[in-house]
DNA sequence: CAGTCATTCCACCTAATGGTTGACTGATAT
DNA sequence: ATATCAGTCAACCATTAGGTGGAATGACTG
């Protein structure tokens, strides 16, 4: 059995928000600054920094669009707080992607099983 | 104890591009085909996309340089083989970022013991 | 030898990214 | 009231990314 076109297309687009979001340095270091530091409010991260804080504002806007940061306003202060769940997902994806292939050796192991049944006819 | 400049500064630029290239919906597509099938040519991989031959080409070197695929050139086919290896990093990334927090959170409860011993003089 | 197949390389277009500076809003301090 | 501080918004610029089509390479088919 042979399935051409088994691609299961979910593209789901907030994997790749969240990938996308993790594959920058800066945005990785903010995150490290606030498992380190906890909570801290853009000015403090952004002092970490060799850029504008304005550069810095937009890659935690990234990171919020992405869920791994909530932010806090606090009048005119606001505080941006890690939130590792959606690194969950990288962790699903990649557990689905090894069942899928663990899926395929199977698959052959059946084929395998059935043709030495053969044999013995 | 107040680190200010703790960050980590290791730009890690191997990760980034593992992030990067996973977190494109085609070539993680193309990624479940591999581990789907098992290995194929890049013109079988191709035709599960509406897309030209060369952007997916362009995706499987994306691929190719994080290294999470292979490619075994035979004559005039070029085989393209899964390799999960690299996702490792991202598992290892996470892992880090988790443990830093913890150590946060360890210096924290620290921090409170001490305060409650000095409660007891 | 001419044609096709598998694939890449090149030139091009458009949209998105990462960065800059400068102006803006709203709260606080003098 | 004025200056300052926290932060965003908007416009801009250079680079990269994702896509296209067409030509080039190199082996195989008739």
């Amino acid at each position: 059995m042979l399935f051409t076109h088994m691609v299961e297309r979910k593209d789901d687009p907030q994997l790749s928000e969240v990938l996308k979001a993790a594959s920058d340095p800066t945005r990785r270091a903010i995150l490290t600054l606030l498992a380190q530091n906890g909570a801290g409010r853009v000015t403090a991260l952004a002092k970490h920094f060799d850029m504008s804080l304005n550069a810095v504002s937009k890659h935690i806007k990234v990171l919020e669009r992405a869920g791994l940061v909530t932010r806090r306003t606090e009048w005119r202060e606001h505080i941006i707080e890690l939130n590792m769940a959606p690194l969950r997902q990288i962790d699903l994806w990649f557990a689905e992607l090894r069942s899928i292939w663990a899926l395929r050796l199977e698959a052959l192991e059946d084929i395998f099983n059935e043709e030495t049944a053969n044999d013995d006819d």
